[in-house]
DNA sequence: TCCCTTTGTTGACCTTTGAAACATATACCG
DNA sequence: CGGTATATGTTTCAAAGGTCAACAAAGGGA
């Protein structure tokens, strides 16, 4: 019924099925297999589905046609492979069917068009005077929406919202429980928002998104078990991709690593903890070091990280001694959390975003050694540590596949 | 293919499918989904597999009629229900159907008989003059099991032997990496143990086979997402269950929950870091302070656990000053780690296990107001946290369970 | 140009499930 | 006590999916 199968350890690992009826539901979780494998992967030729996914060539083709009959993938000529054999036609995913993504931020609203095979069509950043409501959020959005909605008729096909919320959210209902830098609580957010826009919306936290985000078309490739740590100016968010799929959790909270004890001396962070990460690893702490009020993640690359790709670490004489000292201590800080997560989730791989990055890419060996001395045993020595690549796309695209999780598990399902 | 699907909200979860095949993809996963549900759901009748499959009745017919020819079922004459309509047969998973497990500890190796249903037939205790090795563990398995041979060969059936750890454990090859009580290290298990005893084997971490049978068996009945702690005079092992199946992390190492920081001014833990969790929450320091060398776990409960089912927790007049201060301790401590373990996990319940079984009766109401002080938010006031139930039988059934996964993922496959 | 390799296409075949009709066994009711 | 309603097992048959084998197509290599 999928693609993974004991006997064909190389293929990629898929999700579970759904109720009893063979017919229908092995169609559905072959077609979904399908799109997926388009969407996540890439466009690939018939006979590459054909190998990866263990399927026979007759059912690849009558999928892929229906797929095609759904609008949800195209065929196109041959590559020039220059292998013997027949050509066989590159299948695509579909970039014309799209979701709209919303990220609502303290000072902006960003909106955006994601296609299948997560291809940005277009970003608006709309700013606003102050921190959003959900309800100016919502109006925000219909009108950006509203101002598109002919271009979209004409040259897209919507399948859904998603929405990327910075705080805690119930992604079943899409009820924000708290966020807040927005100072929502308790609120219905994918409610109202799919009803402004006539379109089924989505809701999760962010992190969580950038998570899937970067897990699939980012530093995480390939990856099944990773980390993911954020930071941002409102502190340290993260993900955590177990056998493949996000860490939910029962509440669907699962995964405020921020929120973890690194030191039992620290201070009182605001969510009632003592001497969590986001208190101890924070951007405010090297912003008074650095002697700035804020800054762009650019402008702290710029700062910070050695312009020589060659040099792993920067000079000691380009940081004065404050700023080198207490990214040092940030870093050893973080090493310490990421030794707890080691023996926790023994992952494959954590990837640092945000300002995190810029952390890490000061001095990559530091916090490597760091993580080796204060992990269980061995398993610190094994485990990769990665900069997050998909930068200003992230939120966007995690938000993308949000609005898409439906329509991948069953894309002959309800006709968007 | 399945039980669970969308339609059918209350069925329970499934494991994912297997490779392409329709035909004997599907029959292999509806045989494994009935199997498993009469393993862990325990005898029901045929309209019950009905309903919760979500299958149709001639299919549930067909499927339980091939299990009964494989000798994994049985069927039994109808309860006398009292309900309308035609007697529906009960259908029984064989107990006679059985994996032998094996315990190997400091000062003796349990070997155990366990049927489909968690049915534990025989157990025998081996005591050992000393620490055992690989080699003499696989010789004295060896020597029992030939002991038992006449019987196992007249009245069971033996599908393969589960070995439960206490250490790390690659449990893909049943290579032990490191047992640091048994002076394991690095030194294949599962191997030597299935050829001296003709089954298949395999090995696992305790801790997380524990976690496996409270959620099975025990405690966790029915909850998809909990974290079990189990705390023995070598420390704390855990194990977590994600969306119902265990966390095993890239290297199968994950779940190490006695190594995360819960004191930055502790002390030196065997395993390198600084402050752990099994440092400060500790059965040595217990015994200290009770003036004891060593302690049955039921001696424990007797000295500290109140006799009163009604009394939540025990007079302070029943404990010396000293034990108390000692008990509320450990507590907190441990109510700091939960508290973490929210953060990370948001689980609906917390399973605890041996001495911290013990510690949590003393006064469960101390640890549930500590959690709630320390935990995210409101995260910790909706989670359970419950004593484990197993006890002695528990690392008995979850290595059998071990034993039993193949089995159960393809019960018609490789004729046992 | 001919052969080989690989892949798409087509139709026959096998397997599985589900639905319907029928059979069976119990409770309920007068 | 017998008829009716209800629920479930059983049997038969149709629908749907996938595989397989044979054939066709398209390119490389000699």
């Amino acid at each position: 019924m999928t693609l993974a199968g004991t006997s064909r350890p190389s293929a990629p690992r898929q999700l579970a099925a759904g109720v009893g009826n063979s017919n229908d539901q092995t169609r559905r979780h072959n077609l979904s297999t399908i799109l997926t494998m388009l969407h996540h992967g890439g466009a690939q030729t018939r006979a590459q589905l054909t190998r990866r996914s263990g399927l026979n060539r007759s059912t690849i083709g009558a999928l892929v046609t229906e797929l095609a009959d759904l609008g949800l993938a195209y065929e196109t000529e041959p590559h020039d492979s220059g292998l013997v054999g027949r050509p066989s036609p590159i299948v695509h995913a579909n970039e014309k069917v799209v979701a709209i993504t919303v990220n609502p931020d303290v000072d902006a609203i960003t909106i955006g068009v994601v296609g299948l095979g997560a291809e940005l069509h277009k970003r608006i950043r709309f700013e606003t005077a102050s921190v959003p409501t959900v309800r100016e959020a919502v109006n925000v959005v219909t009108a950006v929406v509203a101002g598109m909605q002919s271009e979209l008729e004409a040259q897209f096909r919507v399948v859904g919202v998603g929405i990327a919320i910075p705080g805690l959210v119930n992604s079943n209902d899409g009820t924000v429980l708290l966020a807040p830098h927005l100072g929502w609580h308790d609120e219905s957010v994918a409610g109202p928002m799919g009803d402004a826009l006539g379109y089924p919306a989505r809701a999760a936290n962010d992190a969580g998104l950038a998570t899937v985000a970067e897990s699939l078309f980012g530093s995480g490739r390939g990856v099944s078990d990773l980390v993911y740590l954020n930071g941002s100016a409102s502190g340290i968010g993260g993900g955590v991709l177990v056998g493949g799929s996000m860490l939910r959790g029962a509440e669907g909270f699962a995964g405020e690593l921020g929120h973890t004890l690194v030191n039992s001396a620290g201070i009182r962070c605001h969510c009632g903890k003592v001497g969590c990460l986001e208190t101890e690893v924070n951007l405010g702490r090297l912003l008074a070091v650095l002697g700035r009020d804020s800054l762009e993640l650019d402008e702290l690359d710029a700062l910070l990280v050695p312009t020589d790709p060659a040099v792993t670490a920067t000079p000691a004489d380009q940081l004065t001694p404050d700023v080198r000292a207490e990214v040092d201590r940030q870093l050893d800080v973080l090493a310490l959390a990421i030794g707890n997560f080691i023996s926790v989730f023994n992952p494959e791989s954590f990837v640092l975003g945000g300002f995190l990055g810029s952390l890490f890419a000061v001095n990559p060996e530091r916090l490597r050694a760091a993580v080796k001395s204060v992990s269980f045993g061995t398993l610190g020595d094994s485990v990769r540590i990665d900069r997050a690549q998909l930068r200003s796309r992230l939120l966007t695209i995690g938000a993308a596949e949000l609005a898409f999780a439906e329509l991948l598990a069953d894309p002959a399902g309800t006709s968007f």
